[in-house]
DNA sequence: CCGGTTTATGACAGCGCTGTCATCCGGCAC
DNA sequence: GTGCCGGATGACAGCGCTGTCATAAACCGG
């Protein structure tokens, strides 16, 4: 500690266009260097410290306008891009948040996070995707990569997490946001609806319209393995029993409504009312009914689930259940950043469902 | 430096099971530190130094067997979960890859994505997703703090980016990969095919089967627009001009089909074919066809583009363009993972279309 | 049993940023 | 003039990891 030069120049405080003082701008590049422009220096092109460049980015509020004015000034000239592995290292928030879905090329997620990653962006955070797949048998693996990440917060598919999976959630500490079901007990925060319910309303709804001949075309997930509980259970208190059910694989599309629709219309009993896990199936089996010149709703009728875009516009228009997928992505973001300002915050968030009728029942 | 403490206590070489020394592990908690089990503490407890855990981690074929053994033991029993932030900054690899899309709400984009994320997945990295939006106004804003996260690579949709944004990827010094679409000049590598060309297919295939009265259900995005002119053109060779479009906003989906149909339908010139920008409003165009009686391909013939999932289960079978949407993903992963490890890449592919002939046309 | 090579492990510094506390200065009440 | 206060700015020490080079141990042929 001897010949240290001072690490800044202090600029004159006052002058508006102080200027971009340099001499012993020393670019020793050394070997790990990046190469590229760093806060230290903007800090010495701008003649400040870097602290002050770091907070005339990141809490200009602290900063005197002039010396704001010039040091975004240099920023701008210099190209300078923030390095946020750096800053998220020494400040202990990444601004990241994972996101954990079975998939995307379902719509049904994909509008989630879409609406997810839009309202986190507005606030500075990025979402990092991971896709467990179906059924969720990535998600562990997952997990921990993403965990490994340090992400701010976590946004999770669903209620059922294998204890492992639960544990790193609760040992990272941050706010975890479960969607798309209900439980009294969540890790953290919960966004979603009841599914049972839900599978007991459409049963009472199909019930009550005079269908007796209930079937099923159900993709083997677990949620919907709930839905079909609460319709099974209410229809039986109803009097009607024998449902046929298809189970096809998860996720439902157009081609496995068509086979699961031909499977019941084949079997010893054919329905005059089918529930389909999701409005891609409930379309596959609207274009099979349409294939066999079966009238829709007259012959058979057709329920979906989710209200996707398409739903109202299908011919006949299929009547589903709205699940408002937009609002699942929005309140979770909201209730994250919440979480991150130590905000109060509701805990569990039901945002229910909606029988919409439309020509197909 | 005089009293300074040996930093970690050699391990007994050989012993099969070494005990897991400990005496001194003091555990000062710096008001800094995130409280989460670090590499040190790790190396502490497995009595090595903090680079040998490193090196079991992410070099283990450096590590001898009993070492690595132990070490992963430790790492188990403590629950360790490394820190990518702080690893991504002293190694200058986030192993962090930045996909721009403009939306994952329709599945040709999200297929995509999904593929790409698998393939990076399976080589330790993970996907920052950006939603630009339609159209891509977002993109340069998107760019810039997303570059801040220092990703190792990005995947871009389409070729069309401001100057501001190019400037940005160049100075980045990472791969980037260009997609949907082809040009000679790529920023860095591209994973594409011809709009150009693929407009004159259809257009040829069309007046090849006899139709003349050709429209368009085209949604008002970049990429379209260059089929369109391929298309129009290819048309024009072959003495059909006049041709009709309904020009909808992007996305297109299924209601914005119905609508284009419509518009065509009740124009001056109805079309005995019409082409569409992409399945989803064929599927629309499809509906309104039924809607409105109208025999599919007897009195108009419909064709898509994309090939989606449920175009081979459309009633009738949807005639259409497939694009192989998964190998846009996968090679585009290929080509980043090849540049990481300095391969030789090819920096222009393309992957063609097909003309899929089924019941609609 | 020797010098030289290979293999396993470690010390150290530093990646680029921010939390924390210190310093400086002008203004203000008395 | 004195002491105090608050606002603006800065120095410093990390955050948790890995690149780099040094060192020690193991190996090897003659």
């Amino acid at each position: 500690m001897s010949d240290s030069l001072p690490t800044h120049t202090k600029r004159k405080p006052g002058k508006k266009a102080p200027q971009p003082d340099q001499k012993k701008a020393a670019p020793r590049t050394s070997s790990r260097s990046s190469g590229s422009v760093t806060l230290e220096e903007v800090a010495r092109m701008a003649g400040v410290a870097p602290i002050t460049v770091s907070r005339a980015i990141n809490r200009p509020e602290l900063v005197t306008k002039d010396t704001l004015e010039h040091v975004r000034e240099v920023i701008a000239r210099s190209g300078y891009v923030p390095n946020l592995l750096a800053g998220g290292l020494a400040s202990k928030r990444s601004r990241l948040v994972a996101a954990i879905v079975p998939t995307i090329g379902n719509s049904i997620f994909a509008e989630a996070v879409e609406c997810l990653t839009d309202r986190l962006g507005e606030a500075g955070y990025k979402v990092l995707l991971g896709l467990s797949g179906y059924p969720a048998s990535r998600e562990d693996e997952l997990l921990a990569t993403v965990l490994s990440r340090r992400p701010d917060a976590v946004f999770l598919t669903g209620i059922t997490h294998s204890p492992q999976s639960r544990q790193r959630l609760l040992a990272a500490k941050i706010p975890v946001v479960e969607t798309w079901d209900l439980t009294p007990t969540p890790i953290d925060m919960l966004v979603g609806f009841s599914h049972e319910k839900l599978g007991r309303a459409v049963a009472a709804y199909l019930i009550g319209k005079g269908y007796r001949r209930l079937g099923l075309v159900w993709a083997s997930d677990e949620r919907a393995a709930v839905r079909r509980r609460g319709f099974e259970e209410a229809a039986a208190e109803r009097g009607v029993t024998d449902i046929q059910v298809a189970i096809l694989p998860a996720p439902g599309n157009l081609k496995l409504g068509r086979e699961g629709l031909a499977k019941l219309l084949d079997g010893p009993q054919p329905p005059d009312a089918v529930f389909c896990s999701s409005d891609a199936l409930a379309q596959g089996v609207l274009t099979e009914a349409q294939a066999r010149g079966l009238s829709v709703p007259g012959d058979l009728a057709i329920m979906g689930f989710g209200d996707l875009e398409f739903a109202p516009y299908t011919y006949p228009a299929l009547s589903t259940v709205r699940i408002d997928r937009q609002a699942i992505g929005r309140l979770s973001a909201e209730a994250m950043l919440a979480r991150f300002e130590d905000k109060p915050v509701e805990k569990i968030v039901d945002i229910g469902f909606e029988i919409v009728e439309r020509e197909s029942t």
